[in-house]
DNA sequence: TTGAGAAATCCAGCTTTGCACGTC
DNA sequence: CGACGTGCTTTGCTGGATTTCTCA
């Protein structure tokens, strides 16, 4: 048999390596003990051929699932199976060539046999499913890379970016309703007596004396108001900290329960009123506190807050690892082949799972649940909450922090490095007490633009006006000077921001560009380098430098064709910025050049004028309609008129007309013109559109005469059937009594069995019979 | 520790002026 | 026999984005 399939399928032998052939036989045996030795999991001429790849996945696919079978104690249910999997093995194969079958013979005799060997052979059964075990690591290794590779999916993205937006707008808010409760008369009254007369003429120095002492003085008072707050204020309870996707809704409830188990939780105002007098809870409230306590002394504060939203895209680093250690363990007990899956598991995915699992998602929560009798519960070095007031002497709004940094006018000392699973900086806003709120990020981000944007929503489409508007509910009615002078500051701020020193961050910088992170249809023009940037280990002979350019100098170019689709021309003589590779089917051009498509900038196009209408003839193009994409497109002294009947009205008027392509469907395989109306000459417009208003006229007319004939239709169904009704009672009559019961009991029926016939169709049907 | 680069994977965008066949 | 209507080849392919892993 084997020979057989040998000779025939030579096809399929001539992939295999002449030493394959040969030992057919103990060819299967031979690699698996090699794999059950450890020695070679996946030895390449084992199954060496295109077509075998697709066998071997099919093979390493079952391989997995057989070790569990074998570890279960029973090998001849072992050999049923491995032989239930070698007929699959064959099925799969098949498809190409039928000699196949008698490979797959060969196959399932070379796997039986393998199998007496196997449970012949071997003279421990537990040290055989050891090593299967061992040898079936390679393949799921790999699986399992590839299934923790898997991206999230659009509609996943699409998600979290509406549930970014949601919950920075809820942030929002709930800072806004934080700071109008710093307001509060009460509550000011009763913080103020923390402050000695003296701190509170600090922080309100006299006028008349020279500005900068009036600025020193100012300082003075807000770092005493600070010790003095920070003695006073104790933090018992854990603030706002960063949030990080979880994967399923079991994971979201045990963070829910985790995080609701000790947080501080103010249902209104008087609660927070309340708990303001005993001086303690969240690093938050804190700082909310004293934001009160500077209002309270005459002091403009502004309550900061570091917005910590559901991250845009990212952690599926601590997605994956949950999920599949959670879907491996029910696996596990439910079936044999699992239980190697599981035994599996420790051995490869566990040295990464538990470091993955102890990253942002579990180990805030689980500490927590635990800690709950000891508060050393980890928390950022860095605020979330904090304030800032205003200096009037130099017009400068100063950050204080008296809790967490305990600093004082040091912006560069609230931002929490990148890996921070606690904090995260990406948007700060201080609200005023006049309830104004302003973005404030850029005064406390190192890198707003290389790296801080790309965690807003900023980055994603029409972002930047999303977040415009929803601070615009915040604005001030109108602006100050200070206003504008600190706008101005934040801006120059950003852009004093130093070119980034590493590739990523010129990725969608907003002011630098690299070549190589520029899309097929972009180019650099004119290629001014206004920077380097170093590849590699500084000194490092691997050290390269690469030219930096203007974003500004980055345009957008397309092709001849695609301008045309927009209206546009290429100017005469311009040549192409750029030449592309050409789409669709690669073709050797006879230079054996590939095709390519020369690419063009806007600046070095025109609007398409198209020929004029000449003496009420309409241009057309070689398929003899016209290219309406754009309305540009409409040829001088002719009119575009996109009205279905237009080509008729046409007609009627015997006037000159160019059916108007205005784009294309692609339903089928081939893209189909899209006709919309008709372009004909200017001066037949008015004739056109009378025309047309007599041909709607017209129609309406028809489908108005079609009612009417459809209820006449009815109306004489109607009465025909009436008739006929009639003379069936008057035959009844007639012919006596007992027919008359019969008719009387069974007219209702007759006719319940009329109607449904009569119904619309087959009425139609049995009235011409009837006439 | 950080970042560059490779590999794996999915998705969006591009395609861009029919045709075969059946019925009336 | 011709006009008309319907349904299908539906394609793929590729670039870009994202993530993870490895290595320097």
């Amino acid at each position: 048999m084997r020979r057989t399939a040998a000779t025939t399928s030579g096809k399929r032998r001539m992939t295999r390596t002449g030493a394959s052939r040969q030992c057919e036989d103990q060819e299967m045996p031979a690699v698996y003990q090699e794999m059950l030795a450890e020695a070679e999991a996946r030895d390449p001429h084992a199954f060496d051929s295109t077509r075998q790849i697709k066998r071997r996945r099919v093979q390493t696919a079952d391989a997995p699932s057989r070790p569990p079978g074998s570890s279960t104690n029973d090998t001849r249910e072992t050999r049923g199976e491995e032989a239930a999997q070698a007929v699959q093995t064959v099925y799969d194969s098949p498809s190409s060539e039928e000699s196949d079958m008698e490979w797959e013979e060969v196959d399932l005799e070379q796997k039986s046999s393998r199998a007496g060997v196997l449970s012949g052979s071997s003279p421990a059964a537990g040290q055989d499913e050891d090593s299967i075990q061992i040898t079936l690591d390679a393949p799921t290794a790999q699986r399992q890379k590839t299934v923790s590779r898997k991206p999230i999916s659009n509609a996943e993205r699409k998600l979290r970016l509406d549930i970014h937006k949601v919950h920075l707008l809820c942030l929002l808010h709930h800072v806004q309703i934080r700071n109008l409760w710093c307001n509060d008369d009460h509550l000011q009254g009763f913080l103020k007596q923390m402050l000695p007369r003296r701190i509170i003429s600090l922080l309100n120095p006299p006028e008349d004396k020279p500005q900068h002492v009036r600025s020193t003085t100012f300082v003075d008072g807000l770092n005493q108001a600070s010790e003095i707050f920070l003695r006073r204020f104790r933090i018992t309870s854990p603030g706002i900290q960063r949030p990080h996707w979880a994967e399923n809704l079991e994971a979201v409830t045990h963070k829910a329960e985790s995080i609701m188990a000790d947080t501080e939780v103010f249902l209104s105002k008087d609660d927070f009123l309340e708990q303001a007098r005993n001086l303690r809870g969240s690093r938050d409230f804190g700082a909310q506190l004293f934001c009160a306590l500077l209002r309270s002394a005459a002091v403009e504060a502004r309550l900061v807050c570091s917005l910590q939203p559901l991250p845009l895209s990212g952690a599926v680093t601590d997605r994956t690892p949950a999920k599949k250690s959670h879907s491996q363990y029910i696996t596990t007990s439910s079936d044999d082949r699992e239980v190697s899956t599981d035994k599996r598991s420790p051995s490869d995915t566990a040295p990464s799972r538990p470091r993955r699992l102890a990253r942002p998602q579990l180990v805030p929560s689980r500490p927590r649940k635990v800690t709950s009798t000891r508060p050393a519960r980890r928390e950022s070095s860095y605020p979330v909450f904090w304030v800032e007031a205003f200096n009037e002497m130099v017009q400068k709004w100063i950050p204080v922090d008296p809790l967490v940094t305990k600093s004082l006018a040091k912006a560069f000392k609230f931002e929490p490095p990148s890996s921070d699973p606690y904090n995260c900086m990406s948007y700060v806003v201080a609200f005023e007490e006049d309830a104004s709120a302003r973005d404030v990020t850029r005064r406390y981000t190192k890198a707003f633009n290389a790296k801080t944007r790309k965690l807003r929503v900023e980055t994603s489409k029409n972002g930047e006006q999303w977040w415009l508007r929803a601070l615009q509910f915040y604005e001030k009615p109108f602006l100050e000077d200070r206003d504008i002078a600190e706008m101005s500051e934040l801006t120059s701020k950003t852009a004093a921001e130093p070119m980034p020193r590493n590739i990523q961050d010129f990725k969608d910088h907003p002011f630098y560009a690299l070549e190589r992170h520029l899309r097929r249809n972009e180019v650099i023009f004119p290629k001014r380098v206004i920077g380097q940037v170093s590849l590699g280990k500084s000194g490092s002979k691997h050290e390269k430098l690469e030219p930096v350019y203007r974003r500004s100098d980055v345009h957008t170019v397309r092709s001849a064709d695609k301008w045309y689709r927009l209206g546009r021309d290429v100017k005469l003589g311009e040549q192409p910025l750029k030449r592309v590779p050409a789409s669709g089917p690669r073709e050797l051009d006879d230079n054996g050049t590939a095709a390519e498509t020369a690419m063009y900038a806007l600046s070095q196009t025109e609007v398409y004028t198209p020929p004029p209408v000449v003496n009420g003839r309409v241009p057309r193009n070689g398929y003899g309609n016209l290219d309406i994409y754009v309305p540009s497109m409409v040829p001088p002294g002719g009119v575009h008129i996109p009205h279905p009947n237009a080509a008729q009205a046409a007609r009627i008027l015997g006037i000159d007309y160019a059916d108007a392509v205005t784009g294309f469907s692609f339903k089928g395989r081939h893209g189909t013109a899209v006709f919309e109306g008709v372009v004909v000459a200017e001066e037949c417009h008015d004739a056109m559109r009378e025309v047309l208003a007599g041909l709607d006229d017209q129609q309406a007319q028809a489908v108005s005469d079609a009612k009417s004939m459809e209820m006449l239709q009815l109306w004489k169904t109607f009465l025909l059937k009436l008739r006929i009704a009639e003379r069936v009672k008057a035959y009844a009559i007639e012919g006596g009594e007992a027919d008359g019961e019969v008719t009387d009991d069974e007219m209702a029926e007759m006719e319940g069995g009329f109607l449904p016939e009569s119904d619309p169709d087959e009425g139609g049907g049995f009235l011409p019979e009837s006439d």
